[in-house]
DNA sequence: GTTAATTGATTACATTTGTAAACGAAGGAG
DNA sequence: CTCCTTCGTTTACAAATGTAATCAATTAAC
């Protein structure tokens, strides 16, 4: 496991980052005319986020003649499990089957999705439990408002 | 539908409304005794973001004798539904099977969870698709670098 | 009835985020 | 060898966010 510590990544950063993820390297122009399509950004406005993510590490910087060519200094993955991670961290874990339930209901999937989610659902009805514990203080949950633990 | 329109809530807000939601009917002793818990926060810090929320018409303010009983002013549902759809939004559309397979994969879930995923999935069955269309622009998205339109 | 404790409102302030102009060095055009 | 262009860096600045002290009005306690 990469070390790839909790990196806080704002949006707009975000925008920066799918770019480089996608093109691998990348110079600060190709980024300024991606984010100037897709965000109406001016190029100084791309610029300033590249220079915070390169601040941070996020992105690394190889010189080239007077320039440089980016790349990502951490992983699409790491981030958006990071991503998901925050999302759960907001609600209660005896919660997380049924969000990722409306999620799915949700989405629009193609057949090779679906056959992905069957497998990964599949391995986990060996490894589910009777009743998965709240992760919630009191007041902050039903499971602990009703001694019964019932959530939601 | 509900109108709910697009509030912005921050990760400090949520802590209150997770409090509101919960307890439904809240003074702000209530919910300041239970954020001094979880997040060690003094009761002023506490006292500013209600006055936020209410202010954004997120917390609902009835006046009881001298003081204030609050209720929420948005669903929880909607809420956590917005946060699921923000993080959709940060990832190409054809990724998001994969993105939740993979949460399915972490999460810890009760056998009821996955009998409730399971549903889920089969409703999806009948409706999936060949290709997900992708949703971003060239340059943001490897579906379009590789004109095979092959995500990841 | 005066005093102490509550509670909402006001004010404060540093940091982060979004948005961008201006500046300076270096390279390319002629 | 100058001049314009390009690219990174510096500076700017308002709004949002996190964190909290203080103040003022009430109410509860004695």
């Amino acid at each position: 496991m990469s070390v790839e510590e909790k990196v806080e990544i704002t949006d707009a950063e975000w925008e920066i980052m799918r770019v480089v993820w996608t093109l691998e390297k990348a110079t600060s122009k190709e980024i300024i005319e991606v984010l100037q399509v897709k965000k109406d950004w001016k190029p100084a406005t791309t610029k300033t986020f590249i220079g915070r993510l390169v601040k941070k590490g996020m992105l690394l910087a190889e010189p080239q003649g007077n320039k440089f060519i980016y790349s990502a200094g951490i992983s699409e993955k790491g981030s958006v499990e990071s991503a998901t991670d925050r999302l759960f961290d907001q609600i209660c874990s005896r919660a997380a089957g049924k969000t990722i339930a409306d999620m799915i209901s949700k989405a629009l999937l193609s057949h090779e999705d679906v056959r992905l989610l069957q497998t990964a659902l599949d391995a986990k009805a060996t490894e589910s439990v009777d009743v998965v514990p709240c992760n919630c203080i009191p007041g902050q949950c039903r499971c602990k408002k009703d001694h019964n633990m019932i959530c939601h």
